[in-house]
DNA sequence: GAGCTTCAGTGATAGCCTCTAACTAAATCT
DNA sequence: AGATTTAGTTAGAGGCTATCACTGAAGCTC
C-alpha cells in the first residue's frame, strides 16, 4: 500500500507536474544543451499553454538551479554508493567518468562555462563539498610517501576549504590534483577537442590517473 | 602616407565597421558572456537599426564563428611569440594563464562548453593545431627520461592529431597531458569553482606544471 | 450538502530576440 | 549623366520570458 504519508492529493498532484517539467527539462539538456532550454516548448509538450509552467517554478532560472541542484546530487550519490561499496580512487574515477559520458550536457551544467550572473545556493555548496569529502576520503585511503611539496604546506595552512576533513595536506593536494586532472581530460573529451585526434581518450584518462596514484 | 594597398573606399569603409562590430560583441561577451550577445543589442550601440548587422555578418552564428576564429587567433599569436622569444614550458604556461585570466568569457568561448550543433571550421582547427604544435616544440625541447608508458606506446601508433610533429612518443604524452591539467585548473578556476577554498590557484597551476616537468 | 476559498490553467499582452523581405537613398562605376 | 551596386531603413513573422486578469474546478468548512 504505497500510502504516500500526509500529503494532500493537490501537493501530490503538484510534485507529480514539477517532476515531469523537469524529465522534459532533461530530455530538451540531453539533446540541445541548457542554452536551448525552453519553458515554452515544455509546456507545448505538457499539452498547456506557456504561462501555467510559472505554477510551478518561479522562471526559467529557478527551473535551471533545480536541475543544477539535481545533477550535484545525482553525482554525490553516485560516487557515494561506490565509496561505501568498497571502490577505491581508480573504481572512483572510473565512476565519475561513467557519470559523466552518460549525459554529457549534465556534466557540462555542473562544470562547464559559468552564467555571469549566477550564485549557487547554499545546498549546492554543500553538496559540492560531499563530492570533495568523497575524493578525499579515497585519497586519505592512499599511503603517501615522499617530501611535502611547497604546495602542500600552502595547502596546511589553508584548509578551510576540505570542511574539517582530516587528511593530510598531501592527501588534500592530492585530492585536488585528482579533480583537476580528471576534468581537464573530460571536458576537453566531452566538447569534441580530442576529436580527429585518433588516440583513445579513456587511456589518457588512466594514464593520468595512474602518474596520479604513483608518486 | 598609410596608403591601404588597392582597397576600394566601400572594403575600407565595410571592414572597419565589420571590427567595430566584433568590438562591441567582445565588449559584450566579457561582461555578460557569449549566450548573452545580441545583435540588436550591438546595432543599437552603433546607432543603426536592427537589421543592417546582416550586410556584414550573415547572421548570429557567422559573428560567433568569427569571435572564435579571433580568439584562437589571439591565443596562437600569444603562444607563438613567447615562444619565439625563448620561452620554455613554464614560460608557456603562465603566458596561457595570463592569456586566460585577461578575459575567462574568451577562454570559455574556446574551451568552454559547446553549443550542440556547431561544428568548428577548418581554418580553426589548423589555428589549433599550431596551437599544439607551439606546446609540442617546447616539451620536445625537454629531456624525456623514464621508461615508456603504455599510453606512450598507444600514442607512438596514434600520432595522427599531431599533424606530422616530429616530437617522440613521451613528448607527445607530455604535451598532452600538460594541456589537460592546465586546462583543468584554469577552467575550474575561470568558472569559480574554487571560490571561498582559500588556497591560492595560481599555486596550485605551477604544482601541477611542476609536477609535470620532473618525472 | 451549501457556500467559501484556494489554486490550476487560460488568453491577452508587453518586451525582448533572430531573421526575412521590400523599399529608399546614396555612393560608385561606366 | 545614367545604370548599378549597396548601406540602411521600416514592417513583419515567429520565437522566447514573463506578467496580469480571469475562469472554472477542486478542496475545505460549517
Amino acid at each position: 500500500m504505497a500510502e504516500t504519508g500526509t500529503t494532500t492529493p493537490r501537493e501530490r498532484y503538484r510534485t507529480q507536474v514539477r517532476t515531469e517539467i523537469k524529465e522534459r527539462a532533461w530530455e530538451q539538456i540531453a539533446t540541445a544543451g541548457a542554452t536551448a532550454l525552453s519553458l515554452n516548448a515544455i509546456a507545448k509538450q505538457m499539452g498547456m499553454s506557456g504561462p501555467a509552467l510559472y505554477r510551478y517554478f518561479a522562471g526559467r532560472d529557478e527551473l535551471i538551479t533545480e536541475l543544477i541542484r539535481d545533477a550535484y546530487g545525482s553525482l554525490a550519490d553516485t560516487l557515494r554508493t561506490a565509496a561505501e561499496s568498497g571502490a577505491d580512487l581508480t573504481a572512483l574515477a572510473h565512476a565519475l567518468r561513467e557519470w559523466a559520458l552518460a549525459d554529457p550536457h549534465r556534466y557540462f551544467l555542473i562544470y562547464g562555462t559559468p552564467v555571469p550572473g549566477y550564485q549557487a545556493p547554499d545546498d549546492v555548496t554543500g553538496i559540492a563539498q560531499g563530492i570533495m569529502a568523497t575524493l578525499l576520503d579515497a585519497c586519505a585511503a592512499l599511503p603517501s610517501d615522499g617530501p611535502a611539496t611547497p604546495f602542500d604546506t600552502h595547502l596546511e595552512s589553508h584548509r578551510q576549504w576540505a570542511a574539517g576533513h582530516p587528511a593530510p595536506p598531501a592527501a588534500l593536494h592530492r585530492g585536488l590534483a585528482l579533480w583537476t586532472r580528471l576534468h581537464g581530460v573530460l571536458s576537453l573529451e566531452l566538447a569534441g577537442h580530442f576529436n580527429g585526434m585518433g588516440f583513445d581518450p579513456a587511456l589518457l584518462y588512466a594514464a593520468e590517473l595512474d602518474d596520479l596514484l604513483s608518486r
